[in-house]
RNA sequence: GGGUAGGUAGCGAAGUGGUUAAACGCAACAGACUGUAAAUCUGUCGCCCCCGGGCUUCGGAGGUUCGAAUCCUUCCCUACCCA
């Protein structure tokens, strides 16, 4: 290892306090990070990761980018992919689909989650671990000793636990030993400090108060607020189809991102792009004065991040084709189907295609004009296609497939 | 173990024998409009033929009835109260 020489305290803690929602406690932090220069000794900086939904947002970026400031300043980044707890699977509340995942898709899953966080965080100083290393070997007697920690009262603290038992909905026993569970990983690795988000704070300061039970220094919590979907209400979130992938196409990236809300733009500039303090001021007065110049730098920027300019040049282009000069794209999806010179009624060619999940729903699309062929709207039903060559079939605004005769 | 209240479409939530494919809200989808895939407005929103209509749904399985989401039996699941 080359010797480590960190930035001076006051130029850590106002690169750390950046868009943080909440540190607890600050004084520690300061300490810690003190501590560190003088000993030249890296903070562990501990991030978990839940291995079901490998798919990253830019909800997930809020975090991973606090993450790397960190790495920035030569502390260690630790991700802690909990495989054991995706492992013992989730079989509560309304998901009784989720199915428990095997050693081998957790395994899968985390490799996927470091694969796409690398987008974000820096190679040379960030360590995975998994956690079913040191929860798997834990005896019943030792979980059963690490539960008596905690009350339930102290546990009925937590919003949604609250919330539900007030409701009368069923908390799951286990529920309970995934918080401590948590805890034990920040054991397990001495976390210095802990990220996540707001709705994580309850976990995080759980996490103190086992460390402090077996006799280690507390971490550091920081929290950092949610983003929410392009929706502008929800938490950003793959369930509920409001996000904005890190790994999704530059097209879609950049019309996800004009389709937020107006009011959501700041806070994106500031949560999930690299936006300089300084700029920060003249983005809001042309969010003010210029909506529409400024939603499109932030999909540009955005695409950027996550691609590079061309690319995103490029979505920008093919945006104001499609949706501006309602055009067609210039790459579509292509699928062989029927042969040449043959007729094909339209329901029957989008739902063999995939475009429409039944012939009622076909039917609706072509009634409700959702429907052109070659530019040409099909209004009726019954009409019925001639495979001539290429036809590029629209559904909706945009949904388009080249269908080729084979 | 005993008691009570529940389990309805993606979600929330009406409906307690026929006029209920099932109100209403949200989500979703289409159209108009727009700088936008935002907002707003309009329409659609089980499947099949679509003029009319046909078929399969209301935790599971049986049953009563000309007819059941609605009544009965039984099983499964959830919460609360009592023990």
């Amino acid at each position: 290892m080359a010797p480590v020489t960190f930035p001076p305290l006051n130029e850590q803690m106002d690169l750390v306090r950046r868009g943080v929602s909440e540190i607890i406690p600050e004084e520690d932090l300061a300490r810690k990070i003190e501590r560190s220069i003088t000993a030249k000794k890296p903070l562990i900086v501990k991030l978990g990761c839940d291995p079901s939904r490998p798919d990253l947002h830019l909800g997930h970026s809020v975090v991973l980018r606090k993450l790397r400031q960190f790495q920035d300043l030569g502390h260690t980044a630790v991700l802690i992919v909990g495989d054991f707890t995706g492992m013992i699977g989730d079989p509560s509340g309304k998901s009784k689909t989720r199915p428990s995942l095997s050693l081998e898709e957790t395994r899968k899953n985390g490799e996927s989650y470091f694969e796409q966080a690398r987008k974000v965080l820096s190679d040379t100083n960030v360590r995975m671990v998994y956690n079913s290393e040191w929860l798997g070997p834990m005896s019943f007697a030792e979980v059963i000793k690490l539960a008596a920690k905690y009350t339930v009262s102290q546990m009925l603290e937590r919003e949604d636990f609250h919330t539900r038992f007030n409701k009368e909905e069923p908390i799951s026993l286990h529920e309970f030993l995934y918080p401590l569970a948590q805890a034990m990983d920040s054991v397990a690795i001495e976390s210095d400090v802990e990220l996540g988000g707001t709705d994580q704070k309850f976990n995080l300061l759980v996490g103190r108060a086992i460390q402090r039970e077996f006799g280690k220094e507390p971490q550091v919590i920081l929290t950092m607020p949610i983003l929410p979907g392009t929706d502008g209400v929800e938490k950003m979130s793959k369930s509920l189809d409001n996000y904005i992938g890190i790994s999704e196409a530059p097209k879609e990236i950049f019309g996800k991102t004009l389709s937020i809300p107006d009011r959501l733009m700041y806070d994106f500039f500031v949560l999930a792009t690299n936006t300089p303090n300084e700029h920060l001021a003249g983005v809001k007065t042309m969010i003010a004065d210029r909506p529409r110049d400024a939603k499109r730098l932030l999909a540009r920027t955005l695409v950027t991040l996550y691609h590079n300019a061309e690319a995103a040049a490029a979505a920008e282009e093919e945006f104001d084709r499609i949706f501006v000069k309602k055009d067609v794209p210039d790459e579509m999806e292509e699928l062989r189907y029927g042969t040449l010179g043959a007729a094909v009624p339209v329901l029957q060619l989008l739902t063999e295609t995939g475009l429409a999940p039944s012939r009622s729903e076909a039917r609706r699309l072509v009634e409700q004009g959702g429907v052109s062929v070659n530019g040409a709207k099909v209004a009726d039903p019954k009409a019925e296609l001639t495979l001539s060559g290429e036809l590029v079939v629209k559904v909706g605004k945009r949904k388009f497939l080249k269908v080729l005769p084979s």
